[in-house]
DNA sequence: TCTGGGGTCCTAGGACCC
DNA sequence: TCTGGGGTCCTAGGACCC
């Protein structure tokens, strides 16, 4: 989806349609701003000036999406609010309506399942779809099925997307990104040297900040660059698996299936304070923050039909290191009195001299609510299935 | 006045078991 | 007194993604 949090707002505020705007998260209630000064009138009504300002913005938070507009100023996601309201000030900021996308993630998707039913689920605003089986869906390489799709999803929802065609989901994501917004890109396998070996490195989904400095120290930058280089030398300097897969990415090879059923692995809950807090000096805010997030989680769970049984913490200090905690009990539970017991064991074994900026609460090992193995009696074990075959030398 | 929140997956060492 | 091989689970940290 196309700047999906800021094409969400503007489903509501047309008249910011064209300006740079930024959606981020932060502790500044702007709809509250705006419900305040403009109560009674229709939202599409607001006067543009009403709105509040990057330039005024204060906090802790980072860009979420950034509008087409404010893109051009350099502003993008995942950039502190802070840094991009001295590249663009006269920016409007709104905060995600976590709520209405969604509302408007599910719509999405189901228009998709609808029309071509092996879809993956990459988030709120992203899908994989399979054409393969689709009747129609080979034709033009893909561009009459994508075009309905774009088409269907307009219709219901008023936003556009970008859809990339291609053999894998390996080049399809990265074909996505060719013509953005409201585009469509078909790639074939005979384009990869043409078109996919240009792309620098951090495009391919995996290779993220790390590994393509890395792979710049070792002068490759672009994908074609690496599919110079032989398998057994990224081996070399990557590992066993990450050079393998580096090599056949280089070469636009990818066989992994578009999964359609998934089971959550864990749950968490965390929270980035306004100022940093000292373990000592803050100690009863820091508590009833814990006991707030170990509650959310315990509902999380339960709302979804979760237990768990892995409860662990994590912190991040003011230098922005992070610390993980985590014990395995022996039961499964979705108790927030629980988790927040096991907890504060947790708590109790990591180091609290730093002053802290964030604190979160995880439950993982998870398995569904009233399941046979949730309901296993402790120390019981179903026969598992083997997760490793080690192979003899002799 | 840097740097959110919710996730997945991988690695590596150690405990423990047969 | 020294010493196997194969396997699972747990824990901590980190890279990466949306």
């Amino acid at each position: 989806m196309d700047a999906f949090f800021a094409s969400v707002e503007l489903l509501r505020y047309p008249q910011l349609k064209g300006l740079p705007m930024v959606i981020g998260g932060g502790r500044r209630k702007v709809d509250e701003i705006v419900e305040r000064d403009h109560a009674g009138r229709a939202l599409s009504e607001i006067p543009v000036e009403a709105f509040p300002l990057l330039k005024d913005y204060v906090g802790r938070g980072v860009i979420t999406t950034a509008t087409y507009a404010a893109r051009q100023f350099g502003v993008g996601s995942a950039m502190g609010m802070m840094k991009a309201a001295k590249l663009c000030p006269q920016a409007i900021v709104l905060p995600v309506d976590f709520d209405e996308v969604r509302r408007l993630s599910r719509l999405f998707k189901s228009v998709i399942r609808e029309i071509a039913p092996v879809v993956e689920d990459r988030g709120v605003d992203e899908v994989y779809i399979d054409f393969t089986e689709v009747p129609g869906g080979q034709r033009e390489g893909g561009r009459v099925l994508a075009r309905l799709i774009q088409k269907s999803i307009f219709q219901a929802t008023g936003l556009t997307c970008s859809i990339g065609v291609a053999p894998n989901k390996l080049i399809a994501k990265l074909a996505s990104e060719f013509d953005k917004p409201n585009g469509i890109s078909i790639v074939y396998a005979s384009d990869l040297e043409p078109r996919i070996w240009p792309l620098p490195c951090r495009k391919v989904n995996g290779i993220g900040p790390k590994a393509d400095e890395k792979l710049k120290r070792l002068g490759i930058a672009t994908v074609g660059q690496l599919a110079a280089r032989d398998r057994d030398w990224l081996i070399a300097n990557f590992g066993k698996a990450t050079g393998a897969w580096m090599h056949e990415v280089s070469w636009g090879r990818d066989d992994r299936p578009v999964v359609t059923e998934s089971e959550p692995v864990s749950m968490s809950r965390e929270t980035t304070f306004d100022r940093d807090l000292h373990a000592v000096r803050d100690r009863a805010e820091l508590g009833a923050i814990f006991t707030h997030l170990c509650e959310k989680v315990a509902e999380d769970l339960r709302r979804k039909g979760y237990v768990g049984k892995t409860i662990g913490i994590k912190l991040r200090y003011d230098d922005f290191k992070s610390a993980t905690r985590d014990q395995t009990i022996d039961r499964f539970t979705d108790d927030g009195k629980t988790i927040r017991q096991i907890g504060g064991q947790c708590l109790k074994r990591v180091p609290l001299e730093r002053p802290l900026r964030l604190l979160g609460v995880r439950v993982g090992a998870l398995a569904k609510a009233g399941s046979p193995e949730a309901l296993a009696p402790a120390g019981t074990r179903a026969a598992a299935e083997p997760v490793s075959t080690t192979a003899s030398l002799f």
